[in-house]
DNA sequence: AATCTATGGTACC
DNA sequence: TGGTACCCCTAGAT
């Protein structure tokens, strides 16, 4: 796919928008709106008082992108001071001077000139502490700089699936079994699963009336049974196969009373883990609470309170052992429970609110340890291995590693600077272990703020070593424009799946392409192998909610594919595929 | 084309 | 405890 990248500044607007998929169709002029609108977008949206007319410095090279600066009567939309504005200047989003930094949030300097903006390790001094296991501590953060793992450095688009969702992207789960299938849930409650080797073949349900924040799979069954947790409350088993779901948790049986319900009353499930070993489903919930659920009886265990009035957003069971997980929660804390000593009967901060329990502090009976934060976490992850790592994502803009087994809570192993900033609109930034890194140190998040490359604004996919807090790798593509704060590792292959705004995108190496192509290729049954770099795409328009539980599943290999997309009218609605380009398409010219 | 807003969000005053 | 600002977002509606 980077071979579209924008090759030529000459190139007129319609060229440099990034929607190479569509050259023969009809839809062009929706699917140009899809990424050109993006960029745009974010333009327009500077609300400067100049902000209309304040574009004509932009070069005509970069013409999609508008200027948000005025020469003249400057008045900066951030701190409404004048003299200075803050705002893109083509691609370069230039701070107000007169905010903190928006990456390391420390007052004195912008992001620009941020020192954590191209060493972003330094935030983590090693350990002066003297003693054994201090002088363990400080091998494991200074001892090994030099990087262990051989990661794949140059990755690229392979395949992606466009407007899958009629909403943005909310998660990802890989099929445990079955390497080619994924799973993501969607802010409209829907779940999608997409074969990517085959690009086009996917199949939608819709199991939820709210955002969809989890899909984990469970143990046993035919290896197609997962649960999903949502906003509306319920939490579901699901048979990603027949669509078919059985409610097994609401937290909300008497749906939504309008003049009685609000944000208090109204419980979300945020968190969900599956404990295999247990056959025990721990789901989260707004308020704080845990949800212990049998998925074989759909029946709830029982209940605790752990982060009193805070969402829980990430719950984890320990790879290691079965008897730890740990949550992390809007109070600032990620938190390490241990199931042996869950109390035998519910734990409540408000009994009357919540029906009979024991009123306790939150999780006091089997909190073995908190982590205490500078913000929000986002997420909190053990290694996926040994478990003895930790992971946090925080909104102080930084990923934390915690030593479960030497380090205290006082401060973390390894401390990294990352642009991750939880910003409304956007699905929470969750930094994700690569499960095949034996070390435990490789982890990939997404990045909210842009950098420059060529002349477009991209939010590039880090890939981090935890170890050493280096940078391995940024993923980019000139035609992903908007954010990807969902990504997940494949437990096996070289594969990433990435979740942004409604499209999912497979990345694999740039240099084992060609190789797993083939297999990849013979092993569906497909014919001719693609050559080298090639990207398959299939965009899907959102008119197909009506009928998109109907099946394809007529069409299998390559030559179905491209059939699907010459008779785009027949095909099931209006699907748009492209193969085999290596080069900027030929563009029709609008004007 | 430009603007509005649904969404369902946190932190600080 | 309400009210509102927030600093680089998104997509659909108007």
């Amino acid at each position: 796919m980077a071979r579209w990248a924008l090759s030529n500044a000459q190139q007129d607007e319609e060229e440099s928008s990034s929607s190479s998929e569509e050259e023969e169709s009809e839809d062009e002029e929706e699917a140009n709106a899809h990424t050109n609108a993006e960029v745009e977008d974010q333009e327009a949206e500077q609300p400067g008082p100049s902000g209309a007319d304040a574009e004509t410095d932009a070069p005509a090279a970069k013409g999609k992108i508008k200027m948000s600066l005025s020469k003249t009567g400057q008045t900066c939309h951030v701190c409404g001071k004048k003299g200075h504005n803050a705002g893109f200047i083509g691609s370069v989003y230039m701070d107000c001077p007169n905010r903190p930094c928006f990456l390391c949030k420390i007052p004195g300097h912008t992001t620009n000139s941020c020192p954590y903006r191209f060493a972003p390790d330094q935030a983590a001094p090693p350990s002066n502490a003297v003693g054994m296991l201090a002088s363990v501590r400080g091998r494991e953060q200074t001892g090994r700089v030099e990087p262990v793992v051989q990661w794949q450095r140059d990755w690229q688009v392979d395949a992606a699936v466009l407007r899958l969702h009629s909403r943005r992207c909310t998660c990802l789960e890989f099929h445990p079994t079955q390497d080619k299938l994924v799973l993501s849930g969607d802010k409209k409650g829907q779940v999608a699963i997409w074969d990517w080797s085959k690009v086009y073949e996917r199949h939608v349900y819709k199991p939820h009336k709210a955002l969809t924040n989890n899909i984990r799979f469970l143990p046993g069954g035919d290896g197609m049974s997962c649960c999903t947790s949502s906003s509306d409350g319920i939490l579901k088993t699901f048979d990603c196969e027949t669509g078919m779901d059985i409610e097994m948790l609401n937290l909300n049986p008497e749906g939504w009373i309008p003049g009685e319900s609000n944000e208090k009353t109204w419980g979300m499930l945020y968190g969900l883990a599956v404990c295999d070993s247990r056959n025990l489903v721990i789901a989260g919930d707004t308020h704080g609470y845990l949800h212990f659920v049998d998925p074989r009886t759909s029946r709830r265990l029982c209940q605790h309170l752990v982060h009193k009035r805070s969402k829980i957003n990430t719950i984890d069971c320990n790879p290691a052992d079965a008897n730890l997980v740990v949550t992390a929660s809007n109070d600032w804390t990620a938190r390490l429970f241990d199931l042996r000593c869950l109390p035998s009967s519910d734990t409540h901060a408000l009994p009357s609110a919540r029906g009979k329990g024991k009123e306790v502090e939150p999780g006091q009976a089997f909190e073995l340890m908190q982590w205490p934060h500078g913000r929000l976490v986002n997420a909190a992850y053990f290694s996926p291995l040994t478990g003895r790592k930790l992971l946090t994502t925080c909104a102080d803009n930084r990923l934390r590693v915690w030593d479960t087994w030497l380090g205290g809570s006082d401060e973390p192993t390894r401390s990294v600077v990352h642009s991750h900033d939880f910003n409304r609109y956007l699905s929470p930034f969750r930094a994700e272990w690569d499960p095949k890194d034996p070390h435990e140190r490789l982890v990939m998040i997404g990045r909210y703020i842009s950098e420059d490359y060529g002349g477009l604004a991209l939010h590039p996919i880090d890939l981090m070593d935890m170890g050493s807090g280096q940078q391995l790798a940024a993923l980019t593509d000139p035609n992903l424009t908007t954010i990807t704060p969902v990504n997940k590792p494949h437990p096996r292959l070289d594969l990433i799946i990435s979740g942004s705004s409604r499209s999912l995108y497979a990345w694999r190496p740039t240099r084992e392409t060609e190789a797993e192509e083939m297999s990849v290729r013979k092993a569906n049954g497909g014919g001719s192998s693609l050559p080298v770099g090639s990207a398959d795409f299939v965009c899907f328009n959102h008119e197909d909610e009506a009928d998109v539980n109907d099946s394809d599943d007529e069409g299998t290999g390559k030559k179905k594919k491209r059939a699907a997309g010459n008779a785009k009218t027949s095909a099931n609605a209006k699907t748009l595929t492209k193969t085999n380009t290596k080069q900027p398409p030929a563009k029709k010219k609008k004007k």
